[in-house]
DNA sequence: GATGGCTCTTGATAAATGTCAATATTTTAC
DNA sequence: GTAAAATATTGACATTTATCAAGAGCCATC
């Protein structure tokens, strides 16, 4: 598992590694069935993650119990619940796997620790967030802009891949629709 | 205007400010009236704005002519059209004064040369990213989770100060909204 | 202080989307 | 492998929201 994440640091940051072996070795292995979660809503996000395989669902649950997904997270791509890690606030999301996932997880301290210390790990985090915004940016104009069948549409030019490893019901709940809005917008295509 | 800059940087980094001066000479001023653009569709954006005073709507135009708006940035706030100010790719976006305006504006090369030799100035900006982030979370939440009158109560909650500065027209844009839905969601409250 | 152009509201209607129920299909657990 | 559970689809209907049109109110400009 480390060496997807050195790879991927690496690939990030180009030559200037300086502390990369010891940055690496405060990140501790997780392996999550389907369904294991990796934060409930409430709960403080006390974690950063990094997805090595596998899909991460976040989530939230309304006052009726509907599921609404606020985003999926592939594997090389990291994850926090932002709020609830920077302030130590409760989370109002839930991660959860979708798939059998391996994933790395550092804590809060030696994360912000490592941030102090290591320049170079900084900017990573850095971009991390650039990523993460621009697109939360792509994702609200979305929402702002579009009915649902052009968002689906979106999705298919831009993210194909979520659609052969989620079901129709995640989907649905990413798109912010019902299973059968969806169901019935997948005939219109 | 440089002094709430520079008020603005204290308050957010303390004690140790070194460079202060040199970061803030870097800012040009910009006054703005109503309707005034800084930024358009297809350009690129070469800076990074503070405002100062006065409200910027960024907002998209879609292909039937209809204004969306993806967030109002209010004075003391940061601003950028994030993609294209990164990656150098035309903006998606229009930025525009809602209000008489007050802006400082630095030009990327000397943001990115600030972030570079001044860590305080790159610890500021991820400052920066850390809050637009966290806030387009709250966002994109809203829009998978809320139906339009909830998230006008979500706005009244968090938001109350955009009701009092910016037009109905403009606030249905936000919710993402007709203007008609909007006054009749006024009536349900 | 009139004029023209916005904005805001209201009504009528249409389109989009949600809910509920029934059934079919797929997946999971033993 | 089979039973049970979860998911996906379909139909009927309800609710939400958009669109179009008309009129009222507001305000910028001359």
């Amino acid at each position: 598992m480390h060496q997807v994440l050195e790879q991927h640091i690496r690939a990030k940051l180009g030559t200037d590694t300086a502390g990369l072996e010891e940055v690496i070795s405060y990140f501790q292995p997780l392996e999550l069935k389907r369904n294991d979660y990796l934060l409930r809503e409430g709960e403080l996000c006390r974690s950063c993650y990094f997805i090595v395989n596998g899909v991460i669902q976040v989530f939230t649950i309304d006052a009726v119990g509907n599921e609404t997904t606020r985003d999926f997270i592939l594997e090389e791509h990291w994850l926090m619940e932002i709020n609830s890690f920077l302030q130590q606030v409760p989370s109002k999301e839930f991660f959860r796997a979708a798939e059998p996932s391996q994933v790395l997880c550092i804590s809060r301290e030696h994360f912000m620790d490592l941030s102090a210390r290591f320049p170079q790990f900084e900017k990573m985090y850095r971009q991390i967030l650039e990523l993460s915004y621009a697109n939360s940016v792509y994702r609200i104009n979305s929402f702002v802009s579009m009915d649902a069948l052009e968002r689906l549409r979106w999705m298919m030019d831009h993210q194909p891949k979520l659609f052969t490893r989620l079901s129709s019901k995640m989907i649905a709940s990413y798109l912010g629709i019902s299973p059968e809005t969806y169901t019935r917008l997948k005939g219109k295509l």
